[in-house]
DNA sequence: GGAATAGTGTCTTTCAGACACTATCTG
DNA sequence: CAGATAGTGTCTGAAAGACACTATTCC
């Protein structure tokens, strides 16, 4: 088996469909995908670079958030693999595969990064109907149904626990958690069903006074905060 | 972008987790994973090809089919991406990265095939507790745990439909159906609730007089033959 | 007190799980 | 008729969905 180095072997891509909620905390966060403008040919597309020399995917994914996105990933990143575009001539340079993989990434991640997050509708369609190069389109849907997947509250089978992808920062109250949720899913969540099924995956903040702590209130009555529990 | 060719790059395995239902249709099918004895190392592995030339990964996997497990496929195969294998020196001879994949195929047309059939075991392990060479046993589990996951009946959220994966030849009754879906998962289901659930998915087998088709019984009543529905 | 939000009690519907009964075949 | 398997009716318990009420804060 020497004659390994023989033959031809692709390039492979690691291309990112990296999404975000944006305004986390607030009453109105939405969930975004960051997409680029690009030239040749022109049109906006994800971020993504080729496996070099010895490199993991997760490395390679790194890379790219330095180089091509311009952000400074604070902790390791968590890549989720997609699936694999390899039609054989879907790139016209050379022989490319690409590990399709989403990457979902708090807001404050994203400071100063190039691109545009764009909104996601939900439908699950991208504001303004735009429209993506080359198989990135089909990367974008299937990251979006990744994660949605993800967030959906169906205790009895698929228990995630509460904003598995750390979108929002802690501590947070319950409508806060709630809020991202519904961003991330695109439909509304009934506030008593909801509290009660992430209730076990979280534990209250407790101060110096044992007391649990409570938000400051804008209006109302002020809400506890939790963190993710274990 | 034209030193994209300077870049060394990787050899892309794409390792099948080949599994079947022995006995279908019988009254005590099995599930089993196709392991293949190899040498240097020694030990047992799942069978496995490169990437080469401008070839996809279902067209490679169609030649392991054919020049390692030496069968013929009769259809188009679907082998189901499971994950990525990247670490950079997993494979002493070169940079490998391996693209691990689960091929369920019907028991007929693995007549032939070189490799052993191995029972897994209720608890997803496999009989006699063998052990994969290389990172074979995490894809084993990997292919197990997604079989599992499309045969559990779970259909408020997840209505896969009747042995997705063709494991059964047309027609069948629901018994021989659910034997199938036990023998997957690795538990036991009960009929009548079983029935209730497959029931909109399938369709009566109509004779030419009209009638629905039964099956011509060993023992007990004739029990009515179905087909998948649409 | 009024507005606003937090938090809880409970009713209904759905459905998985379980049990039991009836139906229809062979020998 | 006995034995065996097919097929169906129905009860129960758990949990999701929905509604309503009480609690606590700021103004």
């Amino acid at each position: 088996m020497s004659d390994l180095e023989k033959f031809p072997r692709p390039a492979v891509a690691v291309d990112l469909a990296i999404l975000t909620v944006t305004a986390a905390g607030d009453t109105d966060p939405e969930l975004r995908l960051l997409v680029q403008d690009r030239t040749d040919p022109d049109g906006i597309a994800l971020p993504g670079g080729f496996l070099r020399e010895r490199t993991t995917v997760a490395e390679t994914a790194d890379g790219v958030l330095r180089r091509k996105v311009g952000i400074d990933p604070s902790a390791t990143i968590r890549p989720r693999l997609l699936r694999l575009f390899d039609a054989p001539h879907r790139d016209d340079r050379t022989w490319a595969v690409s590990a399709a993989h989403a990457l979902p990434l708090p807001e404050a991640e994203l400071a100063g990064a190039r691109g545009r997050p764009v909104r996601v509708l939900p439908d699950g369609r991208l504001e303004g109907a735009e429209r993506l190069l080359f198989d990135h389109d089909e990367i974008a849907a299937a990251a979006i149904a990744d994660v949605r997947e993800r967030y959906e509250i169906r205790l009895r089978y698929v228990d995630v626990g509460p904003d598995p992808d750390g979108f929002l920062p802690e501590p947070f109250t319950l409508l806060q958690l709630r809020r991202v949720h519904e961003a991330v899913i695109g439909t509304e969540l009934h506030k008593d069903n909801f509290a009660r099924r992430m209730r076990p995956h979280l534990e209250p903040v407790v101060g110096d006074d044992g007391e649990v702590v409570l938000s400051t209130a804008q209006r109302g009555r002020p809400a506890a905060l939790y963190r993710r529990a274990r």
